[in-house]
DNA sequence: GTCTATACAAAGATAGAC
DNA sequence: GTCTATCTTTGTATAGAC
């Protein structure tokens, strides 16, 4: 025990840092870095504006932080799945396509909120996340490359996040649009999990 | 004559109101709303804060009209193709993924800049384009409807869009990732233009 | 560790001269 | 219509008491 926690904090039942994180996510993803005001996160977390500043030195190091946490949320579950060996191509697909509607429904601003963010700085995290590397050498690549000699594979994963992601970068406008509630539009999207796939083995035929 | 045309401006070929919006359509787009300073539009027009306010009455009237430009113009381009009476279903994707890529390739930060923005307001926006209508009663849905009666019609609008637009959205990331030059990402967007309605007559195949 | 009070900079808007 | 100078608000960051 010890493992260097304070002693007054922990009122309710997490540290001050982890409330005042857990404000930053929230405010963050819901106004974007640029609209966000310190005092937001702030009052969000019930506290003082000079803590923010004791724990994070800054609120760009604050952003960062629940940054990395998101983009790692949004291609951490898809990395593993990219990359495994034995799974046939629509073995891949299907798994792919369930463990990504699954997360988005728990978290259906965060595609949105990602890619908003990151054409500030796209070579940045392009680096640092290695899209590359499982744009061009992962085993999905490899098995789309075989199957379709003729046509890029690039257009396949386009296609797959395309259809599994945009309902959500879209979700203010279709939802509204089509006068959705979030039932139904989860019941959507619940239904995609087993469309898409035959969607993508159809397109795998063509021609 | 006359039309109320000012003496001294047009020094250059364009009235300085609109040198204004031309920067603002520039600092807009590419900072959004909440990054962007009213002095970097004033100084990407070669003048003077002053005049901003002196045009527009504030940062958000002149945000407001640059991003009904520019919905406008993401939306105007289908409204016309998913209504019309005439064209089968496979016509008005063929056209409708046609003229959406063409106008995408000339203005690629559209659609992450207006779905950005857009979520701040979603209902406001909706309501006004009239995203409902199309999205329940053009022709096009209604052909979607006859032609696949038990699978909902979004899903294939959700697909269309998702495979047309979302490249664009995530074009900082596939561009970065793949390593592909501006030549090479507007070369599989060409490609794009015939695949796409094929990959979807496919689809509408599925079960 | 947490608070109040405040310094300091940035940004939107306006006054008033030309 | 256009400019310079300035007001005012807001927002980040810090000092210093407890």
């Amino acid at each position: 025990m010890g493992k260097k926690k304070s002693e007054k904090q922990e009122s309710k039942d997490v540290s001050t840092e982890e409330r005042i994180k857990e404000a930053a996510r929230q405010v963050f993803t819901k106004k974007g870095y640029a609209a966000t005001r310190t005092r937001d996160i702030a009052e969000a977390a019930g506290l003082n504006l000079a803590l923010l500043n004791y724990y994070f030195r800054s609120k760009e190091k604050l952003f960062e932080i629940v940054m990395m946490e998101k983009v790692q949320a949004l291609f951490g579950v898809i990395a593993p799945v990219l990359n495994d060996e034995e799974s046939s191509l629509e073995e891949k697909i299907e798994r792919l396509v369930h463990n990504y509607l699954d997360m988005l429904m728990k978290n259906p601003d965060l595609p949105l909120f990602v890619l908003s963010e990151i054409r500030y700085q796209p070579e940045d995290l392009a680096r640092r996340l290695q899209v590359g590397k499982l744009l061009r050498e992962s085993v999905l690549v490899k098995q789309l490359r075989e199957r379709k000699k003729n046509i890029h594979p690039l257009h396949f994963i386009m296609n797959l996040l395309g259809m599994t992601l945009f309902p959500f970068v879209g979700r203010p406008m279709f939802q509204h649009g089509a006068g959705l509630g979030q039932k139904e539009f989860e019941a959507l999207m619940e239904e995609r999990k087993k469309l898409i796939p035959k969607w993508i083995d159809a397109m795998l035929g063509v021609r």
